[in-house]
DNA sequence: AAAACATTGTTAATTATTTCACGAATTATG
DNA sequence: CATAATTCGTGAAATAATTAACAATGTTTT
């Protein structure tokens, strides 16, 4: 089978959200022109990437909404939930905790930490709020797959070490800094900072001159 | 001058934060290979991308820290300060309000706005709530440059059309749904369901398989 | 001051990604 | 039924991005 690129995985997980739209507004097929359209990328683009799993769509028609919904969604999930653990119990963390979107579809947040005493032993949301002393048995019996780390910089590696230590292998990172970690061990950066900055640089660059 | 493809300005403003933490901790000569070590990209590409700045490092002894982040940071601020406008003060948007790192550097929050009537009026953190129907003329008073959507995705089209009619032409999007914008608008989406999504599927499958 | 070492800037080679273009499949229409 | 109109899947062509390699330059050591 082929290998299917990093790229191609980010832009399905984007399809399945729009073909989730489309569904709920009753529309069963979709071309990759239409697609095309609502996403911003290209129709060839679409096709090729739809095609690395498998032979999809008809030829004439197009793809059946609930078809491809499900072909994707079983390559990225597995009919699997992704099971999180939050670090970091402020004001984006409780932002996250209290977000009713993931619960709906695949995601599950499994346990919260903080080190404030005063946050330790809530229950928001669902979700239980530890001590990060109990971080490592705490995740193992959670079966957490992935950390989010939303704690000040200054602690974002010692944070990071503890959820290596927990085995996990796939970290969210909302710090504005980078962590050291095996390179076994992906590591997805989320700076508001960078964002802001790299969009308005962007804006100015190739829109101006 | 060459084209500064968006992908090194992306590294660049990534750059700017990793020295800024060195020059925070004094040290004030940085080789292209250890900020390799602390980004986690390789030492040729961050030459080849200091490079289309100018020829800013020294040979055999490296880059000065302080002089690569103010080249940096002239070419992607231009000495100006982002501003930005926010839709949806809810616990997504209250976070972005509160959050004091932004202000430090670069980044000014300059209005919010909000549908509910209990909510228009409040000041956080230094910003005043509006109601969304005064945004095209507010968003002008205070000059904001990129406007950020935080509110539920049934309201993320028609708050992207209030954006783009006030003139803006750079969107960060936190609604987990496509806005339909004109061609010269940039639109950076950020949706956690998609990162968690293709993290967990790239942790998975690069590894499993 | 020569030899050994470190590190940049840059060109060339390599690899990855996107776009193009068209045959094949399917439906609609006159 | 033949012709026009869609639309997929895909190999080939074109672009873009990354990595490798190394001459040039500067430092340190002996
Ligand atoms: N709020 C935003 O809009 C925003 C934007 C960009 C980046 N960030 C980044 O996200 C992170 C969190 O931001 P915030 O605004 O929620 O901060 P916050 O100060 O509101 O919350 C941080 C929380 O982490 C907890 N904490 C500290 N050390 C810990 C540890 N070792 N283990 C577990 N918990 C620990 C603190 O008790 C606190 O509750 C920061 O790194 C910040 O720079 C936030
Ligand atoms: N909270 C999270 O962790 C999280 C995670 C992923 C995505 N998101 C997305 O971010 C967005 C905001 O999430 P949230 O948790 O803050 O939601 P929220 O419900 O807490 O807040 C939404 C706010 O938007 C306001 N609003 C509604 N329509 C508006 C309009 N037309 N103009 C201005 N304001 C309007 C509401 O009054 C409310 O205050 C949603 O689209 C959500 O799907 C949130």
């Amino acid at each position: 089978m082929k290998k299917i690129s990093q790229k191609t995985i980010e832009r399905g997980v984007f399809y399945i959200r729009t073909l989730e739209a489309l569904l709920k507004d009753g529309q069963t097929l979709i071309s990759s022109n239409q697609l095309a359209n609502i996403t911003g990328f290209s129709d060839a683009q679409i096709r090729k990437d739809i095609s690395s799993f498998g032979k999809v769509g008809r030829p004439g028609i197009g793809y059946s909404t609930a078809e491809l919904r499900n072909i994707l969604q079983d390559f990225v999930l597995k009919n699997e939930v992704v099971h999180v653990a939050l670090f970091g119990v402020g004001s984006l963390g409780a932002a996250i905790l209290k977000y009713p979107g993931f619960h709906k579809d695949g995601i599950k947040l499994v346990a919260a930490f903080d080190k404030m005493k005063n946050k330790v032993g809530a229950t928001i949301n669902g979700v239980k709020v530890y001590d990060p002393k109990r971080a490592v048995d705490v995740i193992k019996k959670t079966h957490a797959d992935i950390g989010v780390i939303a704690v000040p910089k200054e602690h974002s590696q010692e944070v990071a070490d503890i959820i290596v230590l927990s085995g996990l292998r796939g970290i969210v990172n909302f710090s504005p800094i980078s962590i050291a970690v095996p390179k076994n061990v992906m590591v997805k950066n989320i700076d508001l900072r960078v964002e802001f900055f790299s969009l308005f640089c962007n804006m100015q660059y190739n829109c101006g001159i």
